[in-house]
DNA sequence: AGTCTGACCGGGG
DNA sequence: ACCCCGGCCAGAC
C-alpha cells in the first residue's frame, strides 16, 4: 500500500504547510521542489482537493509565477484568498501581490537550506 | 480503459 | 511587453 509521504499530492500539502505566514510561493517553485519541475499544473489541481484533507493547508499562500491569486474563486467568498494574505500583512492590488518578489518564499532555497 | 481537463510554466510571435 | 500555444501528470467521468 502506498505510504502517504510518497503521495504526490500529499508531500505537496507538506510543503504548502511549510510556507511562512506573511510568505507566498509559486506553483512551480512546489513542483521543482518535488522533482516535478513540469507537473506545476498538478500542484494547482492538489490545492483544489486540499479543503478535504484532515490537516489545515494554507492554499491562499500559494500563487502563480506572476504573483496573481488566480485560485481566489476557489475560496468561500470571491475575496476570501485576498483577505486572508491580507491579514498577514501581504498588500494586493488587482489580484496580484504587489510586492510579490519580497515575499516570495522559495522552497528550493528554504528548505535546502536546512537540508542536512 | 480511454479521454478530458486543470488554482501552471516557458517559450515564441 | 503582451498574447497565444504546446507540454506534462494525475484524478475524475
Amino acid at each position: 500500500m502506498a505510504k502517504i509521504e510518497n503521495d504526490f499530492f500529499e508531500r505537496v500539502y507538506q510543503v504548502v504547510r511549510l510556507i511562512p505566514p506573511g510568505r507566498v510561493t509559486s506553483y512551480g517553485a512546489i513542483a521543482r521542489f518535488l522533482g516535478s519541475a513540469q507537473s506545476s499544473r498538478m500542484v494547482g489541481y492538489a490545492m483544489n482537493s486540499s479543503h478535504a484533507q484532515a490537516v489545515y493547508v494554507p492554499a491562499h499562500r500559494v500563487v502563480n509565477r506572476k504573483g496573481m491569486l488566480t485560485g481566489k474563486h476557489f475560496f468561500g467568498g470571491p475575496n476570501t484568498m485576498q483577505e486572508l494574505l491580507a491579514s498577514e500583512g501581504i498588500s494586493i492590488l488587482d489580484d496580484t501581490i504587489t510586492n510579490f518578489q519580497e515575499l516570495f518564499w522559495d522552497p528550493n532555497k528554504e528548505l535546502m537550506k536546512g537540508f542536512e
